[in-house]
Formats: structure tokens, sequence, C-alpha cells
DNA sequence: GAGTGGTCTAGACCACCTC
DNA sequence: AGGTGGTCTAGACCACTCT
């Protein structure tokens, strides 16, 4: 008889960490609204009890849903819960595009694959997945659509093995996510390093985006890396900012009065 | 008789945290080349012992390193140091551009101050700083380069007693650090929301920065708030992307080995 | 097999916040 | 004054890595 109402108290036999464990349970609280924006939630002591933990264990899934933006901590006051569903595409995410913009909320993410095949890599490609000089990967090319319109564009290269896996599942048909196969697949995503320039729409580029030769694009570059720091893929975007929120989340996730005003922390704060 | 060599042990009787102090150690030694770029550290139990900590807060210290991008660590291998020194400005880095330039390498930032008084704040600023409406604030415009090239254009909106502090330091001469200024004042940047769009230079935005009309720029929008959520900056920036490397960070930091992928500096953007 | 970090426990003291 | 989170200790067991 931990958790509390009629939630699942933690599972002592499953291979899975306590601490994930809870997160999860109180993200389901927070996502079902039990936990409502602004809301505190109990003390760290008093989850302690509840679900009979130690309270470094309570910590460690406090920490974790505050990095994933579901829980915003101040200092000796408590923890409260924030809802990130209305971020745009957070860059420094460990989720992509397609992630970000569809989980809970009402956008259509739509994907034409342009091009899934096996080819020779580029310079750029095969120096960020070190590989070995001439090595062939997998390419995707994809343009994607939120809502209908054209928002980005997208190359990912992959090395040999990874592609095949991408090959054999529904990403290559534009229905699945990239992401989500890479990481059932096991290649979770435990760091990237982006870079982010202004650049101007050119030729095909333009064509393919719907705009007009000229028009500033944001051109992301990444190289992500899995927990044994291999990195596992590389990609370019060319993305239409006017379409797509483009966003970057430092620290302690906001307080949520970027867009509606938040009563119960806005009060707490202000004097 | 802790720390190793002649460092100086843990102050027991300090205010400061033992997994500052400790991360401050490490964080010297990696610097000073004690511990070189990819060098393995001690195991957290060595760290433990030979500090006299317990595990726990060697962990604390570790992580705070990890966060801040000196070290990587890879599970049940262990804790390797990085050198964060040779990437770009930092867009999800709590440091501004000034510190991310110019700390640790040869790179000379200028800064020309156009503008620094109070004055009625835009909508935009007392939304974000979350004031009264018709709130007045200290508004800072600057322009700034980098090793003499025009690298981006700033405008910072802060609350009144924030501006005042700033008023009365050098930071209106252009000599001083904004983010610094205000950190050893107390606003510790504790999280910063940031949006990123891809924007035309246009008018006189084009003539400061020194670009054609209609060159791409990046333009970013940031709230930054202390440990009490209490806003205490809304800035927008104008970047040149082909002077600035502009880079997000996600996750675990790169292996040493493999940097940010290189963005097309030096090239000529524009029609 | 020895070493390492990941996870977990059951306490403790303190400064700071709220009441 | 009591509650809260920040910090710290001294253990423990385990799965995985390295050699």
């Amino acid at each position: 008889m931990s958790g509390p109402d009629g939630s699942e108290p933690i599972n002592r036999a499953s291979a899975q960490p306590y601490y994930q464990q809870l997160a999860e349970r109180i993200r389901q609280q927070i996502m079902a609204g039990t936990l409502a924006r602004g809301d505190r939630l109990p003390s760290e002591g008093e989850l302690a009890t509840t679900w009979d933990l130690a309270r470094a264990t309570v910590r460690e899934a406090l920490r974790l849903l505050e990095e994933q933006g579901w829980i915003t901590r101040i200092a000796r006051r408590g923890a409260f819960a924030t809802m990130p569903s209305q971020r745009g595409w957070l860059l420094q995410g460990r989720e992509g595009f397609f992630e970000d913009e569809v989980e809970g909320r009402q956008r259509r993410v739509t994907t034409h694959v342009l091009r899934a095949e096996l080819v020779p890599l580029p310079a750029s490609a095969v120096e960020a997945l070190q590989l070995p000089p001439g090595s062939h990967g997998y390419v995707l090319e994809r343009l994607r659509e939120l809502d209908g319109e054209v928002a980005l564009f997208s190359i990912n290269y992959l090395p040999p093995q990874v592609g095949a896996l991408v090959s054999r599942s529904d990403v290559p048909t534009g229905e699945g996510s990239l992401n989500g196969t890479l990481r059932k697949a096991g290649y979770a995503l435990a760091g990237a390093a982006r870079t982010v320039e202004a650049v101007a729409a050119q030729g095909e580029m333009a064509d393919r985006l719907r705009v007009r030769p000229g028009t500033p694009l944001l051109k992301i570059k990444s190289t992500s890396w899995d927990a044994n720091l291999q990195s596992f893929d590389y990609h370019e975007v060319w993305v239409r900012s006017d379409v797509v929120h483009v966003e970057v989340q430092v620290g302690t996730p906001a307080p949520a009065h970027a867009s509606a005003p938040s009563p119960e922390i806005g009060r707490i704060v202000s004097p």
C-alpha cells in the first residue's frame, strides 16, 4: 500500500530504477491533471513516506522531472508542476521535432521521405560519425509539414548498421519517428552537439520549402551520441522559423509566464 | 591532509558547499593541464577517500562539472576531462556571449554602448519581466565585435532596481560584463527561456551590423530568472552567424575528439 | 575477478521560507 | 515555530567493464 489513490506502488522487482518509476507516476498525474499546472507537489519527505522510498531516491526522481521540464523546483519552497506542452521545438531537448510538436498537442506533422538509401557519405558526415574515410552510410532526406504548412527539410546521415535498422522500420514510409525508432533499438540519445546558423534559401532548397530565394532560414547541424559516446547520427536541418517555433531552455524550467498567467506560482513570487 | 599534491583540502568552515569546493578544485586541475583533455579522473571512491568526503558528495561535484561541460561521464567507465574551450557561444549556457568567447581563448570582444537609460518599457519587455503595465525600466543597446568584426547587436531590458545597479557599474562604459555584474549583485541566472529565429537584416539593423539589407541574421529573444523565478532580464539579440559560432549542447558533453559540427564561418552568405 | 559507477537506504544538521 | 529543501554521512548491493 504505497502510492496514493489507486495508483500502483513502486515495483520492487522491476529492472527499472525506483526513481524512474516514481518520476513516471508523477508525470502521469501532471498529464492527467490530478496535479494542475502551478500546483505544488508534496514535499520530498512526504513523497518518501507515501511511496516508501528514501529521500535521496525521491530527489533523484524530482531532478529527472525538472530536467525534462515537468516540474520547477524552488529552493526551500517546493516543486511545482509546469506544463511543458505549449513550447515549440526544444533545440536542446532529447526529443526530435516530431515528438516535441505532436506530444500532448493538436499539431499534425506530416512527413515526405524524399530519399532513403545507402550511399557514400560526405566528408562532414564521416568526420562527425567517426567513420573511416570513404565509408558508406544511410541517408534520409525528409520534408516535413506542420498542420499542412511546409516547416523544415532535413538530411540525416546514419552509420551502416544503424541505417539498416531504420530501413527495416516504418521510418522510410514517412510514418514512423526516427527518434523513437532509434531509441527502441537501443540508440538512446545521451548527448548531442548542435550549431545554429541563419542562411538564405537558395535554388532547390527555396523550392522545397516554398519560399522565395533569399528568405532567411535556420540551419541546424547536429551530431548525436549514445551513453558510450558512440556517434549514431549526424544531420542537417533547414527550418522555416516563421512556421516552427524554435526554443532553447536554460536551467530551471520557466514558471509558465511566457504565455498564460500562472495564478499559483505568480502569486507566490510576487510581493 | 586531504587533497592530492599541494592543493588545499576542503574547507569545512566555509559556507560554500563541499561539493562546489571539490568541483572547483577539479576544474582548476583541468584548466592547469594537470588533468589533460581526455584524461580519466580518479574513481568516485578514490576521490571520496582522497578528499575525505562521502561518495554522494563526490557524485554531486561530478554532476556539476558535467553540467558545466568540464567532464564527460560514462556509465561504469569513469569521468573524463573535456575541454570546453573551443566551443562558440553556448546558447543554453548560463554565461553570456562575452564570457563564452573570451574565457580561456585569444578572442577579443569589444563593446560599443549605443544607449543606456531609463525609459518606458515596450509591451514585450513588460510582459516578460512580469511588471505592471506602463512600467519604466533600464534599456541597454550594445553593438559588439569579435576580433574587430561586427558580431551582434543586442537590446537588454532590465527592471528599475536591476537597471540602477547596472548604471552604477562599468557596463555602460562598454568595459564590464553585464552577466558578471548581475551575478555579483546577487542576480544569478537560474534559468532562461530563449527563442531563435532567422530574420533578414533591414534598414538601421543592416547598417549597424555592416551587412547588405536582406542578409540572414539569427534573432534570439531571452527571458532570464533567478532561483526564485523572479525575471531580471529580457533581451533581444541580432547575431551575424557568419561571425559568431552559435552552439547548443544537449545532455552529456561531447567526447574530446568529436567537437561540434563546424558552421560555414567566413563564407559570405548573401544574395 | 577486481574495479567502477548506478542505485538505494536511513539517518543527520542546517539555513531559509512560510505561517 | 515548524516545514522545506540543501547538504552530508556511511554504509550497501548490483550490473557492467576492464584486463
